[in-house]
Formats: C-alpha cells, sequence, structure tokens
DNA sequence: CCTCCACAGGAAGCGCAGGAGT
DNA sequence: ACTCCTGCGCTTCCTGTGGAGG
C-alpha cells in the first residue's frame, strides 16, 4: 500500500523546505534596506541628527495609511542612529517604542518608558503594574532621565488609537508627554508619533498639536512597481531559490495589494501565506494557484473572525437579513428585517431592541462591510434602507452553524 | 402640486459597569 | 471602602425627507 505521507516527510528529510527564513516576510521584520523610503528617511534622520550632539530633536508626526511603512522606517532610523553614536564615541540616545493600541492608558504609557530606558524605583524595584499615583511614576521616569544628559527618544506607534479610546484622556498624555520636557534639567525627551488616521490631527488639542506636530512626515502608499520591488527584496530574503515558480506570482501579489491601496504588509502576508500553503501541501513550489487559494483564506479568516466577535444583538440582526436572504430575497428593507430579527432575538432569548437600535446595528455592520445598504425611497410607500449580504451566504451560513446559540435555533428560524 | 408613508437619523437622557480619586 | 466620573448600550421623542399616488 501506497503511505501517503511519504512525499512530504521527504521533503523534510532533504532539507529542501520552502522558506529560508519566514521571518522576513512577518510586519515585524526590519530589513537591512528600505526600498522606496529615502525620501522618508532622510526626513526623519535629519531632524533626529541634533541628537548626536546632544541637542534635542524636534517631535515629529507620520502620516500614512496601514501597510506604508512608517514603523518599520522609524525603527529603521532609530536603529541607524543609535549605532552611528556608538561608532563615533557620541552617546548614543535612549530609545523606547510603544505601541499605543496595546498599552493605552497614561500610567501604562509611562511604565513601559521606564522599563525600556531602565528606570526603577527608588529601593530599586520594578516599577508595579498598578498602585501608584501617575505622578509618582512620571516623577521615577523623571528622576532616571536627568540622573545624566540623555536625549530620549519615544515612538509612539498608532497613537490615533489613544484618541479614538478617549479624546481628552488621549489629549492629557500627549501633553504629559510633551510638557515634560519643561520639568527636565540635564535630558531632553523628543517624540515620533505614527498614526494611520490622516484626520487625526483634527482630534489632537492645539496645544499638543504645536509640539508635536513640529515636523511632519507623510507616507504614501505603495505603487503597483514598489511593492513589486519590495517583495522581490522579501523572496529573496525569505524564501530558497528557485522556490518561486514563475514572474506571475509575484505580479500576482503585488496586483492583489496594490487593489487594497498599496498597503504592504498586505502584500508579505499573501505571500507568506501562500508559502505556507504550498509547504503544507508539500508542493515545492509556489504557484500563482497558491498565492490566489491564500488571498481566500486571507479574505475568508478576516470575515469570519469579524462575525464571530460581533456582539449577540448584532449577530442577531445579520442572522435575520442572512434569513431573509435564504428565503429568497436579495433587497430586504429595514421593517422586514426587524420584524425577522424580533423572531430571531425571541428564539435565543434576547432582549428585543427597539427598531431605533437596530437601525443603528444595522448601519454599524454596513460600516464592517458585512452587509451594503443604500438609503431608498418607495415613494408612497416610505423611505428605508435597501440591505444586501455583503458576504457569501455559504460562509455566513457556516459561521452561524458553528455558532453555540445561533446554531441551535438556525433550523428553526430556516424553517 | 400636495400628501403622506416608512422609515432615517439627530438629541437627550437613563442605568450600568468599570476606573480614578480620596 | 467610598464616592465621583465617564463611556456605552439602549430607549424615547423628535424632525426630516424622496417620490408614488392622488
Amino acid at each position: 500500500m501506497e503511505k501517503p505521507l511519504d512525499k512530504l516527510f521527504d521533503k523534510f528529510l532533504q532539507g529542501q523546505s520552502i522558506f529560508r527564513n519566514r521571518h522576513a516576510l512577518r510586519p515585524t521584520f526590519v530589513p537591512d534596506e528600505l526600498p522606496y523610503r529615502d525620501e522618508q528617511m532622510s526626513r526623519i534622520a535629519s531632524i533626529l541628527g541634533p541628537a548626536l550632539r546632544g541637542a534635542p530633536p524636534s517631535n515629529i508626526l507620520c502620516y500614512g495609511k496601514t501597510g506604508t511603512g512608517k514603523t518599520v522606517v522609524a525603527k529603521y532610523v532609530l536603529k541607524a542612529l543609535v549605532s552611528k553614536a556608538n561608532e563615533s564615541g557620541v552617546r548614543p540616545p535612549l530609545s523606547a517604542f510603544v505601541n499605543c493600541r496595546i498599552v493605552g492608558t497614561n500610567y501604562r504609557v509611562l511604565r513601559s518608558l521606564c522599563e525600556q530606558i531602565g528606570a526603577r524605583m527608588p529601593d530599586g524595584s520594578e516599577v508595579p503594574f498598578t498602585g501608584l499615583p501617575t505622578d509618582e511614576i512620571r516623577k521615577v521616569l523623571k528622576t532616571k532621565l536627568d540622573s545624566e544628559e540623555n536625549i530620549l527618544v519615544v515612538v509612539l506607534d498608532e497613537v490615533d488609537s489613544l484618541l479614538k479610546r478617549d479624546v481628552s484622556q488621549g489629549n492629557d498624555i500627549l501633553y504629559g508627554l510633551t510638557r515634560m520636557n519643561g520639568e527636565l534639567t540635564r535630558s531632553r525627551i523628543s517624540i515620533i508619533g505614527i498614526s494611520n488616521d490622516l484626520k487625526f490631527k483634527e482630534m489632537l488639542d492645539p496645544r499638543v498639536l504645536s509640539s508635536l506636530g513640529e515636523e511632519e512626515v507623510v507616507f504614501p502608499p505603495y505603487n503597483a512597481v514598489e511593492l513589486r520591488g519590495i517583495l522581490e527584496q522579501r523572496v529573496s530574503l525569505a524564501f530558497n531559490d528557485g522556490v518561486i515558480a514563475d514572474e506571475g506570482v509575484i505580479n500576482l501579489v503585488g496586483a492583489l495589494a496594490a487593489q487594497e491601496h498599496g498597503d504592504a504588509r498586505r502584500a508579505l502576508d499573501l505571500l507568506r501565506t501562500a508559502g505556507e500553503l504550498a509547504e503544507r501541501r508539500g508542493d515545492d513550489k509556489v504557484t500563482q494557484e497558491h498565492v490566489r487559494e491564500a488571498q481566500k483564506i486571507l479574505e475568508r479568516d478576516s470575515v469570519t473572525e469579524a462575525i464571530k466577535t460581533l456582539p449577540m444583538q448584532s449577530k442577531a440582526v445579520l442572522f435575520a437579513v442572512y434569513a431573509l436572504t435564504k428565503r429568497g430575497k436579495r433587497d430586504i428593507f429595514t421593517g422586514e428585517c426587524f420584524n425577522v430579527y424580533t423572531e430571531v432575538a425571541r428564539a435565543l432569548s434576547l432582549d428585543t431592541l427597539t427598531q431605533r437600535r437596530v437601525s443603528d446595528l444595522i448601519s454599524e455592520l454596513d460600516m464592517l462591510g458585512l452587509i451594503n445598504t443604500t438609503v431608498i425611497s418607495k415613494g408612497r410607500y416610505g423611505r428605508t434602507k435597501k440591505i444586501r449580504l455583503a458576504v457569501g451566504k455559504k460562509q455566513i451560513g457556516e459561521v452561524f452553524r458553528d455558532d453555540p446559540r445561533l446554531g441551535r435555533i438556525i433550523d428553526d428560524i430556516l424553517e
């Protein structure tokens, strides 16, 4: 009898795997060269340059959509700056990197800074997770900084998320940091803020904006040619020679990512997933077929994830849309949707929300891209929203069937 | 041209949970 | 441990509106 896994295992034995270093396709990877970002790099480098002479650099705001290289450029320049300082025997600046989406409160930001520059409590212990007044921790940070003539460069990644969570509190955090320079005697802090949101500035307090936005660096999306260049560079790092079947593979990845407003992270994800797919199947080359498949997987995964993490009430509303679609309706109106939702809510023994609220939930589902809605007028018969499922019925059905609560009632509602 | 449907979507406010200050 | 504050999900009440039918 034929042993089906032989072929696959043989590949591992021969050591001829697809990947040379799959880490090179991950978003955290910082390559030795960053193509197409010379302008941004030299801008930032020239702004940070004074740090080498012990002078405080201006604060910087970096803008650009996701996957335009903001974070990687900031890390790269900072690394280069530190190593240049070391080479030339100058005191290197301190640096700290904070992702504000994860570290979202004043206290945690300060604590993270303390940790990264090795600031400790007066008794020598680590700064605790909680329990201290915020002022106290500021003092710890300031004391450490002022113990020598330091320049601290703080990278605040995804700063916009600070303000999205809470505008006034976010402003307080940023204001607190910018103000700290006035309270330090020997040292200086400068801030590199990174934002995905172009409208972020509008939410900033003017005092913060004037200080944080001293310099601005814009990161335009990559075009198809640039994406290609980036991909080629990473391919040679990440894959073994000859693994990519043909030119068309790279072109396809580039084209697909260019549709996503030139998101390089997306392109690399696609390539990595395609590679993993080929690997899992025991194929020895990555083909366009793998890429298309990878695209579908990424797409599916994000939709499934979006539905799964929906609050129960929103799931019920989406389920109502799904049920109506299943009954053969293409266009669904708010009223119908609400009626079916009521049935669903009863079947799930959920509180039944008002139509006003359901209308808002429908808008939210629209924004998530799970449904499409347009406001239309049916003249005599009123004005309403026309709702349509934006995702495959089959996939939604599967996700609902897997849901512990909806799975049970799915057949009752569908009849 | 006017009416009037079936909602859209704004404004205000309520109860609640969780976090900060004391 | 306690108040106070704030954001969130939600309700109530409201005004606004495109166009088919009269």
